[in-house]
DNA sequence: AATTTTATGTTAACATTGTTAACATTTAAA
DNA sequence: TTTAAATGTTAACAATGTTAACATAAAATT
């Protein structure tokens, strides 16, 4: 428990944790090392005893927070209790939730500035990171169960995603007003979702009222 | 036509000819001032005389970007020689194109880096900048002759602006290796907005024959 | 237990960045 | 012709990421 005055003991850690800490109030292009060696109270150059470069904590940082993301996500595809029309909903809110209350992790995980380093450690299409793979497989049984219209289930998946994408930067790239009516957005693009993938309304038995009305349209 | 050695002549058209050029290439964040000063022959600190900083350079950019952009937009919603259906798909098209053209403006002028020098210059909900109110209009337009939907115009525009962006976010910021079948993904996600905001499929005779298959599907 | 090696820290220096101050020269105005 | 304004240069700043040379603590080896 006791900290020598020399060594720190776990300054990786440490490290990660305020690099964290700091995007969730700031931009990742503003995190210097020297804000980490000022919270840590080392020097500007320790950090290069724990990663080769700033890029390595970036890495790092993308890393967790795809695993992050995913953990978000994907359950809530898969979750083979609810009806999957309920998970598509529950995913799509979350995901946005998500890009809302983590705008700067969601940037440096989708934006392109570190594009670069991101493609060298994920693959965004094949693995669980982002809750791609979750979203098409939830679509292709829902296409086998004949609730959603048979088509290219990797082009439907893109463009829900884009969807989503899209809101969502609209959303915290802030050059709309529109944080308040954001709840009214994702519901309505939800609707147009149902509509556009859906082969017909078929009566399902959704837990979630929102849902029920939209399927069953209230005469 | 002769320059002389000291004074340069047209400094400030040089330096946002260079800069436009430059993000032909490559990003704005590796546009610095050496570049410019090298490529005009003249010294680092030249640029001073003629913008307060750079980023009153880079304000300059997104205005012009944005004149740009909304000329390459505004107009094809605003044809009156076109049926609505077509200027829709045509400005949805011309979007996309305008964004994979010239990815390193699309994103000076929609992300989050310069948006507090964007906002300040101008208003994207209100302007013709975008092509947002000209869209708007077009939705409000259709709405009026019974093509469209009748509902909040604003929501609407914002979730096809959504739909536009999230689609040219994904195709530019290359996560995911989709350029081979973007073509086909912008019909979809026009054939999607369709089924989405027409009321009911109405006989319209579309001067485009793509979208005449997509309204009277081929039996 | 003593010595050596490894891990982890510091300081000092670099080049690159945007920026400013002090100075120089050319053009325009008085 | 003289003065003022516009437009250029050079030299220096602080902040950035990074590296080299050095220092110290912890672990491994003898």
């Amino acid at each position: 428990m006791i900290k020598n005055e020399y060594h720190h003991g776990n300054l990786k850690e440490e490290f990660l944790k305020i690099a964290f800490d700091f995007i969730l109030k700031d931009d990742v292009e503003n995190l210097t090392l020297k804000v980490l060696s000022d919270a840590t109270g080392t020097s500007r150059s320790a950090i290069y005893r724990h990663f080769v470069s700033k890029d390595a904590l970036i890495e790092m940082m993308i890393f967790k927070g795809f695993e992050e993301f995913g953990n978000a996500i994907s359950p809530l595809l898969k979750n083979q209790q609810k009806l999957l029309v309920d998970r598509f909903y529950l995913s799509a809110k979350t995901y946005i939730e998500f890009a809302m209350q983590n705008p700067n992790l969601y940037r440096l995980l989708f934006g392109k500035k570190y594009a670069h380093i991101r493609d060298t450690i994920i693959n965004i299409q094949d693995e669980e990171c982002s809750g791609f793979s979750a979203l098409k497989a939830a679509i292709e049984e829902g296409q086998r169960s004949g609730i959603l219209k048979k088509e290219d289930s990797f082009q439907r998946t893109i463009l829900i995603w884009s969807s989503l994408h899209g809101l969502s930067s609209l959303l915290i790239d802030g050059f709309m007003d529109i944080n308040n009516i954001h709840t009214e957005l994702y519901d309505k693009m939800f609707q147009d979702m149902l509509d556009t993938f859906t082969a017909k309304k078929i009566k399902l038995l959704s837990s979630i009222p929102f849902i029920n009305d939209m399927i069953h349209p209230a005469k």
